[in-house]
DNA sequence: GCCAACGTTGGC
DNA sequence: GCCAACGTTGGC
């Protein structure tokens, strides 16, 4: 079992959209960068959980729980010529872009930024990087259970 | 809006 | 294969 962090533009897709959507779960389109695609494809498991980042907004920080819930499959928007994600040089033969459906597992407390820069527990992280801009990132099971134990108290 | 950081592109 | 230019990300 892995754990993750994935980032969402609220405005694009929110913790309270993953809540609402059909069987709470939502396909993680539109991922353009070669090791976040990698990270779904190679590494993700049906059942490993990740933090759902809300990022480029008032309020960065995480706002809940995600789980894994398919493999990875062909993102269809590739292959889509109106929509944003389209990416004429993919074929149906041999995709370049991959995603995985994520569920909710449960909404959390917003935890700023700033709060999680707060400890030395937490300074290994990639979002906490200067200039990181990977979506997906691997979490370790020490700041994961660091920030569900102490921070959530879950 | 600014700007640092980083990934990708494309000419050579 | 190198690397400069360019575009994008994302916090502030």
């Amino acid at each position: 079992m892995n754990y993750w962090l994935m980032k969402s533009e609220p405005g694009e897709c929110s913790i309270d959209d993953v809540a609402s959507a059909k069987n709470q779960t939502v396909p993680w389109t539109g991922v353009r960068n070669y090791q976040a695609r990698n990270f779904m494809r190679d590494t993700m498991r049906v059942g490993d959980l990740a933090f759902f980042y809300h990022s480029s907004c008032p309020e960065p920080g995480i706002a809940g729980i995600v789980e894994i819930a398919t493999p990875a499959y062909p993102d269809p928007t590739q292959f889509d010529a109106k929509s944003k994600y389209h990416d004429p040089k993919s074929t149906r033969e041999s995709p370049r872009w991959m995603l995985v459906d994520t569920r909710l597992s449960r909404k959390t407390r917003l935890i700023p930024l700033g709060e999680l820069r707060e400890y030395q527990q937490l300074a290994d992280m990639r979002i906490l990087a200067r200039g990181n801009r990977l979506s997906i990132t691997p979490v370790t099971p020490g700041e994961w259970n660091f920030i569900a134990k102490k921070l959530l108290k879950i």
